[in-house]
DNA sequence: CTTAACGCCTGAAGGC
DNA sequence: TGCCTTCAGGCGTTAA
């Protein structure tokens, strides 16, 4: 489901919830987001822990706590925090799987329909898999276009592709790679490695600025995406291309959105802005 | 090293 | 109404 922009959302909306709170108990009804741990391992190591920090690292979401300890969550499709003052005050959601119970009585349910979502845990002195193997963030001062040249330079599949990797750039999904190569005006399927250096530096500024404005809009709600607060983005008003194909493309009205399949996904550009 | 294909899951939507 | 196919903000594994 989400992408930067939505984690990003997630992440501070987390924050303003459960800093400096302790988990009292954690209740597991589906095992499958844990992975190999056990349920009981990872109830034990949870709970007494206060949560000191909320951080995000591309899309997973690093909960850190004040012992040292430390829990990497990614939502993939469909997972979902969200949060209660009080139990029971709501509805009832479907497809929780995971309930942690705070000492104030509020409570953060994860609720994931796919179960693709994953959980881990990390002692104080593990090295989190995780971030060796994210590339760095596309606001890092590291990006740079002669910096994204020698990235893709061995790269002979489609730029759309590259983009997707994580271990390239991390934190761009389907919907934010789209936009950003329509903003770039440049055509999805070119190979990664014959780009120029001054479509390197547009493409970069392209995924900055659409990043920016969809974190304003607190993300993009398509199916799935809601805040902490159960609250939708509204990006997906400002969305150029991606979902709209067969609409006329709104930046150059003069072409209609098409849509093609590259890396078993959807792409969605516009022929005449992206030759 | 790189690449494409497959699998993991559930539910919504569209065609017939 | 029902059945079948396709689709979905993702990514780890595998085989070439």
């Amino acid at each position: 489901m989400p992408e930067l922009p939505e984690v990003e959302t997630i992440v501070r909306g987390l924050r303003g919830c459960i800093l400096g709170k302790l988990i009292r108990s954690v209740h597991v009804f589906h095992k499958k987001p844990l992975g190999p741990l056990p349920e009981k391992e990872f109830k034990d190591f949870l709970c007494r822990e206060t949560v000191q920090a909320v951080e995000r690292l591309g899309k997973y979401i690093h909960f850190s706590f004040s012992s040292g300890k430390n829990m990497i969550v990614h939502l993939r499709m469909t997972g979902k925090f969200i949060f209660r003052f009080k139990p029971g005050s709501f509805h009832p959601a479907t497809h929780i799987r995971i309930i942690f119970y705070f000492n104030d009585q509020s409570t953060l349910s994860f609720q994931d329909i796919r179960l693709f979502a994953t959980f881990s845990l990390y002692l104080p002195h593990q090295i989190i898999k995780e971030k060796q193997n994210l590339g760095p963030d596309p606001f890092a001062k590291e990006i740079t276009a002669p910096w994204f040249l020698d990235a893709v330079k061995n790269r002979k599949t489609s730029l759309k592709a590259v983009l997707l990797d994580q271990h390239v750039i991390s934190g761009l999904g389907n919907i934010y790679v789209c936009e950003a190569l329509h903003r770039a005006r440049i055509h999805p399927n070119l190979s990664a490695y014959k780009i120029t250096p001054s479509q390197a530096g547009k493409i970069i500024n392209s995924i900055r600025k659409v990043l920016k404005l969809a974190l304003k809009y607190n993300g993009t709600t398509i199916r799935d995406f809601n805040g902490v607060d159960n609250k939708s983005g509204r990006f997906q008003r400002l969305l150029r291309v991606y979902q709209r194909a067969g609409k006329l493309c709104k930046t150059c009205r003069k072409a209609s959105v098409q849509r093609i399949k590259q890396a078993q996904r959807s792409t969605f550009f516009c022929p005449h802005c992206q030759s």
